[in-house]
DNA sequence: GTTACCCGATTACGACTGTAATCTAGTTTA
DNA sequence: TAAACTAGATTACAGTCGTAATCGGGTAAC
């Protein structure tokens, strides 16, 4: 079973996804990065980090004086338990509906949309038994 | 364009949830349901309400000396709100990996996988185009 | 060796949340 | 009519969040 992560708040999930993407890296990077496409002051970022890894979510290395953080929770684990939250609260746990509004919502590539498809027959031969 | 739905909390979409299905309904009602199930005190309930009214996401009407709420918002405006800032936080904003995770960790039943495939064809249609 | 600087740690602070208790004014009851 | 009961309005209060400024200790520069 996988841990259960930590909640994440938005603007955290900011900082965790850059991270997830490529670490690892210092606060003077994700300030550098975040800051200018959030309007965040490097103190801000630095908040964020700090929280974060108080929670647990993230690592770090000594790099000199400085810390080289890194994720300490896998997304897939904050993604599900996020999913799970979301679908909870607000398609009452039922998958079916949820799937159905973004369905119509998105905008899906005719490659996506096979992927999909793909997806759902695996799904269908599941039920079957 | 649908008004924008103020921002829902966590606790206070269970009362909506409940108003969207079933309403009008007054405090006592809406206690008696909730209370127990969310294990909240009938003040508890009295407060969400309240702040419910003041959002703008619930009206009243007088009956007596109580009133009788119903939503002031469509449950259709704020699952698409919050469906939204769920895509663009957790999923970076692409919808095709969300279906992907909500495909492979959902249950479906073979009426419902139907009911989606159907889905799928409509928009491939629409890709073409 | 002082001085300026970099960086993590600590403190700040108002808004929002979850969870209630208390107040107050009308209503029912003895 | 005085006591008890409703039910909405007001107040409470600690914890979290977004957003930051400031402190303190080590490092680099002069």
């Amino acid at each position: 079973m996988p841990t259960e992560p930590p909640p994440i708040t938005e603007a955290e999930w900011q900082v965790m996804q850059l991270l997830w993407e490529r670490h690892p890296l210092g606060a003077r990077e994700l300030a550098a990065e975040l800051g200018p496409r959030r309007g965040w002051s490097e103190a801000t970022v630095k908040t964020l980090l700090n929280r974060l890894l108080k929670k647990g979510a993230l690592g770090y290395e000594q790099d000199g004086q400085r810390y080289l953080y890194h994720p300490a929770v896998s997304r897939e684990d904050c993604v599900e338990s996020e999913s799970e939250s979301f679908l909870r609260r607000v398609f009452a746990g039922k998958t079916s509906p949820l799937l159905a509004h973004f369905l119509r919502e998105g905008r899906l590539s005719p490659e996506e949309v096979d992927e999909l498809r793909g997806l759902l027959q695996a799904k269908e031969k599941e039920a079957e038994r």
